[in-house]
DNA sequence: TCTGGGGTCCTAGGACCC
DNA sequence: TCTGGGGTCCTAGGACCC
């Protein structure tokens, strides 16, 4: 870790009302729920009246009224977001997207050329404004998990830098709930045990935490606790997954309808598949039933495809493998995901080491996993004594 | 007035390999 | 024949994120 804040969070505020507020006049200063069956954005004047996403739209009604409910115009939020991506990266090349309406953004470096961190920032917001039309709020921070923690407490329309030295002050008087990967699970297993700051958290120490939490959760969050984050802004990554699904709602349906919704979502993973150029060799078909137990089936081929027939044979053996479950307990979600995506463009590097305990070739896989971040690079071979050493580099 | 649609990462057991 | 360490891949489930 640098000892200056130079990681950006950029977060849009109420992404998709802000949208619709933006391309309607008549909603701008009023309460604004966006969504169907659940409201997938409220506008700051819904969310004062206690509307959260993602609550079921008549609840949210009966929370406010007044709100105007519009349905969503995923076109709209998708060119909005790539408006503002092409903002980002005007700013600084490390641009790394979470989301459609979230990216951290490295600007050190950029010291001489655009001055310090915050103006930056600042700056960064002005731009967004002018040629976007949206607010967004700004987190900056020594670490990208805090960065991300201040945008959360800067919004809305807001930007807060956390200074190097100040951040556990800063941090340690929030709920653990502001932590990035404590959900409602996490947080009241820490409840129970009347944790239920961060400082607390940092203060019980990591042994606890495991016990209470699992070896990986409980290390990282006692990390996170003293805002120790060694992640780096990574650029160029590329998704492991894609997938579609389709609430159907609590009627019984007929095991025809699902295998032709089935079908349905096949043709659309598949057309997004080959618009990505991406083929995969893992099928997923996700099940939720009417007691809100979920199930999920998969099955992996010899070979990665994008092919429609293929993948809907496989989605097809898994339904028809599951259609007892699915009987007893009666569908109301169906999904299909197709992972283990290829990654084209892996490099393979091969590294001759003589001994294969050599510690130079663990060295030279930290810095490739620098470079290209921790989950994109594999070693290809194990290090047995007659096997050929080889390093690849997938950057995904 | 019960809960959308798109993802990520981790765990854990079993099969299999050297 | 038995024992062991070290590793990969597959499958299923679960927590979490926006």
């Amino acid at each position: 870790m640098t000892d200056r804040a130079t990681i950006l969070h950029a977060d849009l505020d109420s992404f998709y009302a802000s949208v619709e507020q933006r391309d309607d006049r008549a909603l701008r200063g009023r309460p604004v729920l966006v969504g169907g069956g659940v409201v997938l954005a409220a506008s700051y004047e819904a969310k004062a009246f206690g509307v959260r996403t993602p609550m079921g739209i008549a609840q949210a009604r009966a929370l406010c009224p007044q709100a105007v409910v519009v349905p969503p115009r995923m076109k709209a939020y998708s060119a909005a977001s790539k408006a503002v991506f092409e903002v980002f990266r005007d700013t600084t090349p490390i641009v790394e997207g979470i989301s459609i309406d979230e990216a951290f953004l490295e600007v050190g470096g950029l010291e001489r050329i655009r001055g310090a961190p915050a103006g930056i920032a600042a700056d960064l917001r002005v731009r967004v404004r002018e040629r976007v039309g949206l607010p967004i709020t700004v987190g900056v921070a020594r670490t990208k998990f805090l960065a991300k923690v201040a945008s959360g407490v800067g919004k809305p329309d807001g930007l807060l830098v956390v200074p190097p030295g100040g951040e556990l002050a800063f941090l340690h008087p929030l709920p653990v709930e502001r932590l990035w990967g404590v959900g409602p699970v996490t947080a009241g297993k820490l409840r129970d045990r009347q944790i239920r700051t961060v400082g607390h958290v940092a203060r019980i120490g990591e042994a606890a935490l495991v016990a209470i939490l699992g070896a990986h959760a409980g290390r990282h969050l006692h990390a996170l606790a003293h805002n120790r984050d060694p992640r780096r802004v990574r650029v160029g990554h590329r998704r492991g997954s894609i997938g579609s699904q389709c609430a159907l709602g609590r009627r019984p349906r007929p095991f025809d309808e699902i295998d032709a919704t089935l079908a349905a979502l096949v043709d659309r993973v598949t057309r997004r598949m080959r618009a990505a150029d991406r083929a995969g060799r893992t099928v997923t078909l996700r099940l939720r039933f009417g007691d809100f137990t979920r199930a999920t089936r998969s099955r992996s081929l010899l070979k990665a495809t994008m092919q429609t027939r293929t993948i809907l044979e496989t989605a097809r053996a898994l339904l028809t493998a599951a259609r007892p479950l699915i009987e007893e307990r009666g569908l109301t979600l169906v999904g299909v995901a197709v992972g283990n995506l290829d990654r084209d463009g892996a490099v393979q590097l091969e590294l001759p080491f003589d001994d294969p305990h050599d510690d130079s070739l663990d060295a030279a896989l930290d810095l490739v996993r620098d470079r290209f971040g921790s989950s994109s690079v594999t070693r290809a071979a194990s290090l047995g004594r007659d096997l050929n050493p080889s390093v690849p580099i997938l950057p995904d």
